[in-house]
RNA sequence: CUGGGUGUAGCACAGUUGGUAGCGCGCGACGUUUGGGACGUCGAGGUCGCAGGUUCAAGUCCUGUCACCCAGACCA
């Protein structure tokens, strides 16, 4: 992409409302732009961030089996009420609105009513099982308090996995490959080395679940960890009851902060038994159907890199999810006309900074972007038919042959 | 929701004892510049969050309201 063919613009300084370093420098590099307290724009460059995730993670679903669907953000509220989880009282995140027909409407928070809803349609035999369905979708949550950028928002991405079994071992088995896959997505998302599996609470879903914790200073969550980070626990289950069960004691765990990025949970029949998702299995007997339900937040993963890998300069991508793999820099007339050569090679690849600007503006900007590799074609590299690549994340900088950049980068 | 704070140009800010709004960045034009956020000249851009009130006169004083930020509580 051409700067100059993009409406995009950098900030020199954040707006005052933007004081966690994820929502300031995403704004900043005209990555999002904020509409309302927690509601924000995906801008080009953000929504590239976004789908790269999103590409990652949809592979590694697809890998398992999965199935994607895209379902209503409107709720009807019958499914809701079977489960009790349309009052107000009980789940105090509703946005409702009247519909003007008459009766009331719902953005939905979750999908797991409507989710078991659609499906009682299409499963009905033991042998339409097991079956594992997601999507990524808006969710929307009247938070209290929207805060820390795309951190916490009022609406934001989620991706939401729910799978069928017919017994509890098959949903075992299906986790435990959910969690392996996790581990998979974590660690292509550059943020494999900081993110752990944690023991919290099932909610109202049941006793356990299990969270994705990155440790992170601006994270909400409290974590307990011990020596070789083997068990880590939420605040809310760090209890004796909890570590004996893991056959651990208090002394030896420390305590720090982390963002929630991942919740899953084995819901059995939380769902299905009020909801009436049934199948006959093969003496042909009615049972209801085994599930479990696994969240990834997409939204809150970018601002979780984003503010994980920041430094002074700005962002700082991992390669896998980085909107351009580069930054083109052309100085001097030879230099304009190599880096538009360049340019055309690769398209997809490359955003070329070819405003009319100077060079220390454009560095300053591909540092605050993030993009992991800067180009510099200038009259003074082509003078040894070189160019200069720099790496965002070390700050290292190096010569390639031109004839080598055109062909195997 | 409780406590604290902030709303003035796209962004960041100033605005005195009330007298009809200004600086920097950004933006447009021209010229000079061109390897680390250049410089000069000219220029465009505002119902001062919103609604009432006091006053000859309100960005400024009073009342109400909305939005946003921070801390806490909350977070299926």
């Amino acid at each position: 992409m051409r700067l100059t063919k993009t409406f995009i613009k950098t900030l020199r300084d954040a707006p005052k409302d933007e004081t966690a370093t994820n929502g300031a420098l995403l704004t900043r590099a005209g990555y999002i732009h904020k509409e309302l307290a927690g509601v924000y724009d995906y801008l080009p460059l953000g929504l590239k961030v976004i789908e790269n995730i999103k590409s990652i993670i949809r592979e590694e679903l697809n890998a398992l089996g999965c199935e994607e669907v895209s379902m209503a953000a409107l709720q009807n509220p019958e499914p809701w009420e079977a489960t009790g989880r349309w009052l107000s009282e009980k789940i105090d995140i509703w946005f409702k609105t009247e519909v003007s027909s008459g009766g009331e409407l719902g953005l939905a928070p979750t999908h797991e009513e409507p989710m078991v809803n659609m499906l009682k349609t299409y499963i009905s035999s033991y042998k339409d099982l097991p079956l594992y369905v997601y999507q990524f979708q808006n969710k929307f949550r009247n938070e209290l308090r929207a805060k820390s950028g795309i951190l916490r928002g009022r609406e934001f991405l989620m991706k939401d996995l729910y799978s069928f079994h017919t017994s509890e071992e098959d949903l075992d088995r299906f986790y435990a490959e959910v969690e392996k896959a996790y581990g998979r997505i974590f660690a292509r998302l550059g943020i494999g080395d900081c993110t752990y599996e944690a023991f919290a609470s099932g909610g109202i879903f049941s006793k356990y679940s299990h969270e994705y914790q990155t440790f992170l200073p601006v994270g909400e969550d409290t974590v307990y960890y011990n020596n070789d980070r083997s068990v880590v626990l939420n605040k809310e289950v760090y209890n004796d009851e909890v570590l004996a069960d893991l056959g651990a004691s208090k002394e030896k765990f420390e305590e720090t902060t982390a963002a929630e990025v991942g919740n899953i949970f084995k819901l059995k029949f939380k769902y299905s038994e009020p909801l009436g998702l049934k199948y006959i299995d093969e003496s042909n007997e009615q049972k209801t159907v085994y599930m479990g339900c696994y969240g990834l937040g997409v939204s809150r993963v970018m601002g979780v890199i984003a503010e994980k890998f920041a430094d002074d300069k700005g962002l700082v991508w991992p390669d896998t999810i980085a909107p351009y793999k580069y930054y083109l820099v052309g100085i001097g007339e030879k230099g304009t006309d190599a880096a538009e050569k360049f340019y055309k090679t690769r398209e997809n690849e490359v955003l070329y900074d070819d405003r009319d600007k100077r060079p220390g503006e454009k560095f300053a900007d591909a540092e605050l972007m993030g993009i992991p590799l800067r180009v510099v074609i200038s009259d003074k590299t082509l003078a040894d038919d070189e160019a200069e690549i720099t790496e965002r994340k070390t700050g290292k900088s190096w010569r390639v042959k031109i004839d080598e950049l055109m062909q195997k980068f």
